[in-house]
DNA sequence: TTGAAAGCGATACCAC
DNA sequence: GTGGTATCGCTTTCAA
């Protein structure tokens, strides 16, 4: 049905009129007479055409294009970044290409070339730890939510919680309630966050300053082998088999917390008093689980909006007022921490 | 750090020979000497050069490119099939835009315009409800995975799953294993699926061929007020303090099978004996309840499979060898039907 | 207020 | 084996 391809050619002898006037009038700018303007666009309209957005960003060297590159959009915490992020550059006028570079830096680095080619206006990197080594070449905006180590990109950002701090809340959270043998658990995420020892330095801090001795069992590692839930079910009921005992779990992530909570209901602990837990990210697994996991929300949004703020003024030509910012945290207790 | 921009002018010049030769070297086509290649190529990588590719496929008339859209990306049946689309589409050479539509027909008329402005090769539509008026005039070709219902588009395609014979077939598993009044639990996913209607009929088609008589108050049906899942918990549990009694329900979807399991376990009815439940995607929800939920895989992987074949054949200009493809489904039992 | 024409970067045809 | 050049669709001076 639709023509093969109508250009701003077809409307302007159509019209009667120069494509330079046809140009005027579709972007308005210039000037142009009411009747042209009408004519102009009845024609347009009529006969469907819709500009062409390589031959005009071949002229303006710009895409109004920005990547969002992100490990795993399947996962909560990255889904919900990528479609705030997603979201703000729309209401700015740009759109996004979603990557999903599953931690592959051989992906990644294809993805990185091809966004290059396609001239993205910027890129916005959520999570993950590969580097491409193409990377290094950007010369567009780069900035970085929940993400650490620089890519040696001229203008860079970087959005994220303070980690160290986080893990330190988490476990005094634990403490509080009384806690006396508090685990950490955490599932390699290698795949998935670069922060594994800013994450953990707070439980490592907590108890360095409070003088309690580390029990060095009680801190499960898991590679991501399988799902972090799984791994960190099987980390949990190895440790309980093998005769250690705890009353508090800090697990790194919802989703660690999750196959934590399902471990200890599998040897029938009472999750919430014999054993409290706490989990990160306030994800969906959180709400789900019962009991309801307590949990650390990160801010999501506060992250997307600094981040994209930075995002727009780099376009923008002027240099980010901060380089590096820290949007806060809150601890969610649930039942988890709280008792039934 | 990198040149503003280098062009294959450039790299003519540098390697004194033109562009034409330029061109042939990195696209590997016509004649050139070896000692030409290297020359070529030496430079163009000394000069971080980045074909161009706004000029490349204005001169191609052909992105390369196809859009996915999606109502919501978060969601994890949707996701699944972005994620594999994407890569089915990447190893056959072509690059994703994903768009998740949030179902809102306003904002999936402006993709779809930007797109065709984009000049997208082929739209995969995942899922989804709306249909953007522009999509009438869309001259490329559309796939549609898990969404019935014909956009007027030319050249389409419909991959999905035969709803009344999946939804036909959770019901017999329920009276398989003895139940004798069997419910229905629908979260109007008018917000997601357009399908209601097809995922219900296998339900009151089993009823009607084993002559058992239909009692509305076991079809609960909500809108999609809140998320699927703490509707569903809702709806059940005013069932129960109605006073009404069931053995058996049929949960359209793992989310709204998690909040049935949540509502019958909080008013202390044994799940998986008193009354067996099954939901429908086999996504991470049914496997991460306790009770572990019966559930129906959907076979996401043969449906983006058939799914991209059917795109291929019609970028590549041939007729799609089908253009209504159903793909099969399998029961997965697990605690909720079968017991603990 | 409008138009003619140059040029963005890459490709492909056709000479040489 | 290599190069000149028209061309894709649009924007943007500069003149008229």
């Amino acid at each position: 049905m639709a023509k093969r391809s109508v250009s701003i050619y077809d409307i302007a002898k159509l019209a009667g009129v120069s494509t330079a006037t046809v140009s005027n009038v579709l972007n308005q700018k210039g000037n142009y007479s009411e009747k042209t303007r009408e004519l102009v666009e009845r024609i347009a309209r009529e006969q469907g055409y819709v500009a062409n957005f390589a031959a005009k960003s071949l002229r303006a060297a710009s895409t109004k294009t920005v990547a969002i590159l992100t490990p795993d959009v399947s996962n909560d915490f990255f889904s919900t970044l990528v479609l705030d992020v997603e979201g703000r550059l729309r209401d700015a006028g740009y759109s996004s290409y979603i990557c999903n570079t599953a931690n592959d830096s051989e992906r990644e680095s294809a993805y990185v070339q091809g966004l290059l080619s396609k001239q993205v206006d910027g890129i916005v990197y959520i999570g993950g730890t590969t580097h491409s080594p193409i990377e290094a070449n950007v010369d567009i905006p780069v900035v970085h939510i929940d993400h650490t180590g620089s890519t040696g990109v001229a203008r860079e950002v970087f959005v994220g919680n303070d980690l160290p701090r986080l893990s330190y809340d988490m476990t005094a959270t634990l403490f509080d309630r009384g806690c006396k043998h508090v685990a950490l658990v955490s599932v390699s995420a290698s795949l998935y966050r670069t922060a594994e020892h800013d994450q953990a330095a707070g439980y490592y801090a907590y108890l360095e300053e409070h003088g309690i001795v580390l029990d060095k069992n009680l801190v499960l590692e898991g590679p991501h082998r399988q799902t972090s839930l799984l791994e960190a079910e099987h980390l949990v009921s190895n440790c309980l088999e093998d005769g250690f005992s705890f009353d508090g779990v800090v697990a790194l992530g919802d989703r660690v917390a999750l196959g934590v909570v399902n471990a200890l209901k599998a040897h029938g602990v009472a999750v919430g008093s014999d054993v409290r837990v706490i989990g990160m990210d306030d994800s969906i697994y959180s709400r789900i689980s019962s009991p309801a996991i307590s949990t650390v929300n990160r801010h999501t949004a506060a992250m997307s909006e600094r981040a994209i703020t930075a995002l727009l003024e780099m376009l923008g030509g002027a240099e980010p007022a901060q380089t590096h910012i820290i949007v806060g945290h809150d601890v969610v207790e649930r039942e988890t921490t709280l008792g039934a």
